[in-house]
DNA sequence: CTTGATAATGAGTGATTACTCACTTATTAT
DNA sequence: ATAATAAGTGAGTAATCACTCATTATCAAG
């Protein structure tokens, strides 16, 4: 269990623990309201240790916002989405797009302390949002078009909506499911995570209108 | 304009001036970034008089998400929302969908600074979540099932998604297109934003799948 | 105008915090 | 074993901040 995603790279252990306990209380009480001796202590290290490693303050919130839009970036989602994505083979769209969301909730649970920081961060600043918008949405849109046009193309979806409505639609729900869990955990009863994944799909691909053809539940 | 329905209610002019003052500061950098001598600078007032009418600074704070959950639980939401939902005569499904939509950007336009605190302050306190839950989610998820059951009884929408789903899927809509234009903006480039809620409510309505039947566009 | 009460002020204060630096400990080379 | 270098430490410091309070301004009533 890699929670915060930091494992792998060749960061040095006391940086990496010092990274992993600042994501811990800047998750759990917000940066500005985190003090660095508190840092150090969760970290178990001197106060003093912590600016051997990291200029100041800020410094080590830039180093968790890069590691973060890193492992957004990265392998750990646009990769694997390319990957689901494009081994479409004979995948109809409802496989398809719950591999996707079964995907992204388990990233999601996994690296949920990390992006409450970044979340947070790009609530603020521009420069985190922007970052944000080069390394993820960008690139996760490119991935859309070419799903889109995959898709249309074997019939399965709609042609007359563009790859941008259609991945803000997915991540849209994805994001809703996640904060449901997340922020309201426990307080909206679910009886099932399964069906309820199976019942968001069907809603994603078919439409909350009544519909007049049978050519639902595929 | 009313930026921070602030308005109407017997606030004593001072306390306002401070209120809205600290609405800006805080949305801007954040509570624990901001400073109290700060506020009382935008608000015109002595640092002192800020605690003349607020114990603490937290107490600043508390004061504005009971106004934010006051206003977004009160008419500027819930009734309206009612109103829209409950008067639905004659009207058709994609009719109702485009009045609460452009209702909720609107809203969602305008109390923006204030939805950006309480935001960051749900994602770190239980008790701020569970005031939005009691006094929001709650209600909003009520008026869902009465909206759902009449639609369904005018066969005008599915029978087979529970109210809970209903809501989310409209409000992850919502949420996704006001994130876009608020967190993104000018990123992605929308040619017509009429357009670009039409689009969006055939989406919900009809999904992403294509469909066999001819049914569409009514 | 005088008086009493209330509202507003801002210099001052104790507490807290990010950051420094003189010193100690660990590691490596010879 | 010893020297040289690097890594780690934590008490100390200057700055900042929330909050106080003695003083001043504003206002109302007689």
């Amino acid at each position: 269990m890699d929670i915060w995603g930091l494992s792998g790279e060749d960061i040095p252990e006391k940086e990496r623990r010092i990274l992993e306990a600042a994501i811990k209380i800047f998750s759990e009480k917000g940066y500005s309201a985190s003090t660095t001796s508190e840092i150090a202590k969760s970290a178990g290290v001197a106060e003093g240790t912590i600016f051997r490693y990291f200029k100041t303050k800020k410094d080590i919130l830039r180093g968790i916002l890069i590691h973060a839009v890193n492992i957004l970036s990265g392998r750990l989602v646009i990769d694997s989405l390319e990957k689901i994505m494009t081994r479409l083979e004979e995948k109809d769209l409802r496989t398809v797009l719950k591999q996707i969301l079964v995907d992204r909730l388990k990233l999601a649970d996994s690296l949920f302390p990390m992006v409450r920081v970044l979340l947070t961060e790009a609530l603020y600043h521009e420069d985190v949002r922007e970052a944000l918008y080069q390394n993820i949405v960008v690139r996760a849109l490119t991935i859309a078009e070419k799903f889109h046009r995959e898709m249309v193309q074997k019939g399965m979806m709609r042609d007359d909506i563009d790859h941008v409505m259609l991945l803000r639609a997915i991540m849209a729900n994805v994001a809703a499911l996640v904060a449901q869990r997340k922020i309201f955990e426990g307080k909206i009863e679910v009886n099932d995570m399964g069906k309820e994944i199976d019942t968001m799909i069907d809603v994603l691909m078919y439409g909350i209108a009544k519909q007049t053809g049978e050519d639902k539940k595929g």
